[in-house]
DNA sequence: AACAAATATGTAGTCATTACAATTTATAAT
DNA sequence: ATTATAAATTGTAATGACTACATATTTGTT
């Protein structure tokens, strides 16, 4: 019986080995936006001979097959998304955690760049989450 | 004579060294959201004795002052912006220019984190310039 | 089973950034 | 002006994320 994720990499031209299964599956199931070092601390459970050098190559080959995104919302940390669908990234200021949102970018006005070759959108809110504001 | 940095400085709460002078005005006369690598390369033809670590340390001294934003739109580099208006910025992925832009940031609808405080927002697209789609 | 190709692993290296101690410069008081 | 004190700058060493590369393992094919 094959999962869901071995078909979708195969659908992307990734050959699903066991780790970049076990990789895909914990980005698209945790949804926690993890730097490569939180995947590796988790998955080298689960999996001991698991090496951090492989966590680097599989994101690298998720990015470059277009099924993971790369979230910069911090400067001193790389996170990643399994999810591709355009929307944005808040973080909390007082807890960390980064929480999705959807926006709808027909309704922004942008100047300056008009005649440009628009690629990939990122938005990037911070500031405190409602739970911290209790 | 007083220029109009060191006033600048001084109303926000920091100390108008010449080094700090120096890194402020590069920034907002270039306009060229450089790394901290780019601005020591640059300015230490000008000042033979700067050192890398009075880079590093100004830009974040500026950061925590609010004169100085942090740009990450790549993730292997961070940029500094001193302008600071609301404003998004355009990388090329061809000629890796990074264009200002404005944007109305009241017509954007946000869904999912509603009764959050919003403090910073960082639009950023990535594509292809007019200049290099001819 | 034997071979070739693709993946995974571990180690060593790179590079941006920071920590920290030592100088130098600026500020204030006598 | 001179000394004392604080602040800023500098240089070196350390950190940590990431990558290069050589080796080992796994997978697929005949």
């Amino acid at each position: 019986m094959k999962s869901n994720t071995t078909e979708y990499l195969k659908q992307h031209r990734v050959k699903p080995s066991f780790q970049r299964i076990k990789i895909f599956d914990y980005l698209i199931t945790k949804k926690n936006h993890p730097t490569a070092d939180i995947i590796y601390k988790e998955l080298v459970n689960e999996i001991p001979t698991l090496s951090k050098t492989t966590v680097y190559n599989t994101l690298k080959l998720f990015v470059e097959k277009e099924i993971t995104q790369i979230i910069n919302i911090e400067d001193n940390e790389t996170r990643f998304d399994a999810d591709i669908s355009t929307h944005g990234h808040f973080k909390c200021l007082n807890c960390n955690t980064i929480y999705d949102f959807s926006f709808d970018d027909k309704n922004i006005n942008i100047f300056d760049i008009e005649g440009f070759d628009k690629i990939q959108t990122h938005l990037y809110i911070k500031g405190i989450c409602k739970t911290c504001k209790n």
